[in-house]
RNA sequence: GUCCGGUUCGUCUAGGGGUUAGGACACCGCCCUUUCACGGCGGCAACACGGGUUCAAAUCCCGUACCGGAUACCA
């Protein structure tokens, strides 16, 4: 039998990175057994589910390139078949009416309210003493037929337990004592989730229900529907939480938007990045990778892999360099330095484009920007030293031409840690308007008054050579640094501000040459730092 | 309260009777260097506790502590 999958979140806001986790294995357990992927929106409850936390959810999907297979479910289409699915077991004596009028909802502090009415029971509770549970079928007949409302409760066996061999937790057994009669259907007709959820996965075929470990006593609770209604249970895997810092629930009112997707997103992250940081948070191959692409995450994910205990998503409120996880970030670090460049491209472009930084010369001639990047490309001469690309010499292209494009692009990812930092740390290298950092200005520039009349003066010096290229460029400079009698550093790390307005970048004589004689130029005789 | 689950460096984790308990992130130091958040090398740092079983326990068993989840006519 094919293994069909299901990631059923309710839409009641966006894409939480818990969520984001569980729709990740179920994609990935669906792909690796060659299953199917099915996507189902659990809005039955109508007050809170709302249209555009179902839109922000399919982004997020989307952003994740998790594609879901078949036609999206709408729990609510199903209702009807939920409601039938109660009378038959009504009919067939499974199920009873309780007449009990129905408690005022409480809003904020339910939750509180459930756990002290629990409490107060003390565990002496008779799980089985509804009054109407033992109602001839008759008298509950006559009642229902006079209007009288009810709800429709599973009629729960007194002795024995529940059990499923969970692939994640193990076997998992309940005695039925600690089970309720739950209610299937609410007194105006509402289905409630646990029937909903059974009903819609029989309907779907799912062999495996992969979600959160939250809801462990749900299936216990689910199982015993499926029995009423004569149906094998599908195999159970639940996955451990993610929690915030203090071990505490990661929620969006307490931690905000570090727990959306979207964040990530926006905030200049590659969707593959934050997938393989996403898969190894609760599941590991038993090995020492940490760098995975999807295939390799499809082909070594297993049920087996899956961890018992809660992993922690640290983060820092309040400090921005750790307003996220730290190995996020460096995992998104480390794809942007590392990822086939031809890829990273893509990406650039559509952050430039963003910013209102590209031009279209930066396209290839007459194609879409993909694959025809130049054999030229530096990090084919990464060699085993540990040399940087940077350090390497070739035919500088014609700045502002798609070579140059790519070569800058590949010359400044070593130090990027988000697609933002192109637009906005390496926006020197795109336009004339540029910020300057005032740190640097302090540390490289204010120091050093005389760099004032000394930078302009070296781009007198550039303007009088022909070729411009790193092994001339630094010719030039150290004549002029040796006339001065100053340090090297003090130059480079001087036109360094003033060129890109930062302290911290690739070697400068690749800046320089990356800029051209005719910016640098341009650059070195800039006054607007000084006068500021 | 009751039921269920968990506990290896600060964090993510490997290891599941005999290991100098491994890796990654973070942090610190050194090197490279005109800068640096790149790179290289190194360092700090963990088996919750108490009993058992065993020649031998991080690993198996029991208990305790702590943490988490669940306990709705929510999902």
């Amino acid at each position: 039998m094919t293994t069909r999958v299901r990631f059923a979140p309710s839409p009641t806001g966006y894409l939480h990175i818990g969520s984001a986790r569980t729709a990740l294995f179920n994609y990935l357990y669906a792909r690796h057994t060659g299953g199917k992927f099915l996507l189902r929106i659990e809005d039955t409850d109508l007050a809170r589910s709302t249209e555009e936390s179902t839109r922000s959810i399919l982004d997020g999907l989307a952003w994740l390139e998790l594609a879901h297979d078949e036609e999206i479910v709408f729990q609510s289409d199903h209702a009807d078949k939920h409601r039938a699915t109660a009378k038959t077991l009504l009919a067939e004596g499974k199920a009873y009416r309780d007449f009990t009028p129905k408690a005022a909802p409480n809003d904020a502090n339910v939750k509180d309210v459930i756990k002290d009415r629990a409490r107060a029971a003390q565990g002496e509770k008779n799980m089985r003493d509804n009054p109407y549970r033992d109602l001839s079928a008759e008298e509950s007949d006559a009642r229902a037929a006079a209007g009288e409302p009810f709800a429709i409760r599973l009629e729960v066996a007194e002795t024995g337990k529940t059990s499923f061999e969970d692939s994640v937790y193990g076997l998992q057994e309940r005695d039925y004592q600690e089970t309720e009669d739950l209610v299937l259907l609410r007194s105006d007709g509402h289905p409630l989730y646990n029937l909903a959820v059974v009903c819609d996965d029989i309907e779907m075929a799912i062999t495996h229900v992969i979600r959160g470990q939250d809801h462990l006593t749900n299936a216990h609770k689910q199982v015993l529907i499926y029995e009423a209604l004569g149906v094998a249970p599908p195999t159970f895997a639940h996955l451990p939480l993610i929690m915030a810092p203090n071990k505490g629930k990661l929620s969006k009112r307490k931690h905000g938007e570090v727990v959306s997707m979207t964040t990530y997103r926006d905030a200049g992250f590659l969707a593959a990045a934050f997938r393989n940081f996403l898969a190894l948070l609760g599941w590991s191959a038993g090995e020492e990778k940490e760098i995975y692409t999807l295939a390799e995450l499809v082909e070594k994910f297993s049920l087996d892999g899956i961890h018992r205990s809660n992993a922690i998503f640290n983060f820092t409120e309040n400090d921005p360099r750790r307003w996220t996880d730290d190995k996020a970030q460096w995992m998104n670090a480390e794809y942007i330095r590392t990822m086939p460049l031809a890829e990273l491209l893509q990406f650039v472009k559509a952050e430039l484009k963003a910013a209102k930084l590209w031009r279209d010369e930066y396209d290839p001639e007459g194609r879409a920007l993909t694959s025809s990047v130049p054999s030229t490309r530096a990090a084919e001469f990464q060699t085993e030293s540990g040399e940087r690309p940077e350090n390497l010499a070739f035919d500088m292209p014609e700045i502002g031409s798609y070579d140059w494009f790519v070569r800058t692009v590949d010359l400044i990812r070593q130090r990027f840690f988000t697609l933002k930092d192109f637009s906005s740390q390496g926006r020197a290298y795109f336009s004339e308007d540029y910020d300057f950092d005032a740190a640097a200005i302090e540390k490289n520039l204010s120091k050093f008054p005389d760099l004032k009349t000394w930078l302009p003066e070296l781009a007198d010096r550039f303007e009088t050579m022909d070729s411009f290229t790193k092994s001339e460029i630094e010719e030039v400079v150290k004549a002029f640094t040796e006339e001065k009698g100053t340090k090297l550093g003090v130059i480079m790390n001087g036109a360094r501000t003033l060129l890109t307005g930062v302290a911290v970048g690739p070697s400068m004589l690749s800046v320089f040459e990356t800029l051209g004689k005719e910016r640098s130029i341009l650059r070195l005789k800039s006054h607007v730092v000084w006068n500021s």
